[in-house]
DNA sequence: CTGACGATTCACT
DNA sequence: GTGAATCGTCAGC
């Protein structure tokens, strides 16, 4: 839901994985929007084993594996059979950095730590193991971090990556922080 | 069972 | 700027 993806802008997200507490602000996100959106794997009601996942209840982790080497992590948020996701793209680090570091195991340009949606799941430690888990729960959650963005400082524009989408790939559905230097892509 | 391909990233020209 | 990496998922036979 595209109101969702606006208000995960800002909180924090949490991973206690292997032990190691790791936690990044949300700065860019994408809307998905169920069953009408061609760009969405749940285009058309299609039900897989994996996309079965979106058909939770809000709340849940949608993560999977996009050209057989990133894993990509997603926030269910609609209610049960509305197949809605909203995808993370990019965090801003603040707990676990000396971890992320060494999972990424590349310290060249620091904002490509967890600047891109496949470089923040390896930074956490996120994979697809975590499709399906409760983001109420102890091993990746959500937290607000009490300031909302202030509207002026949001930005939105098409999403990335998904031109198979046709007319869908022009809708604006993919929202980041102004100038925050952590979000990845182009405008 | 088979083949095509992707909500990306990186190395290289 | 271009192309490779790399494998689970999905549709079709």
């Amino acid at each position: 839901m595209e109101t969702i993806a606006r208000e995960l802008l800002n909180a924090v997200l949490y991973t206690r994985i292997d032990g190691q507490l790791c936690a990044g602000r949300i700065v860019e996100t994408e809307a998905y929007a169920g069953t009408v959106d061609r760009a969405c794997h749940a285009y058309g009601g299609r039900r897989t084993k994996r996309t079965e996942i979106m058909y939770l209840p809000g709340g849940h982790a949608y993560v999977y594996l996009i050209y057989g080497i990133h894993h990509l992590f997603n926030v269910v948020t609609h209610r049960k059979d509305q197949p809605h996701a909203v995808l993370i793209r990019a965090l801003e680090p603040l707990e676990g950095v000396e971890v992320m570091i060494r999972r990424r195991n590349r310290p060249d340009n620091p904002y490509k730590l967890t600047g891109g949606p496949g470089l923040l799941t390896r930074a956490l430690g996120i994979t697809t193991r975590d499709s399906g888990v409760d983001l109420t729960g102890d091993r990746i959650w959500l937290e607000e971090s009490g300031e909302p963005v202030p509207e002026k400082t949001i930005v939105r524009g098409p999403r990335i990556g998904v031109d198979y989408a046709g007319a869908d790939a022009l809708l604006h559905r993919r929202y980041w922080i102004k100038d925050n230097p952590w979000v990845s892509g182009k405008k």
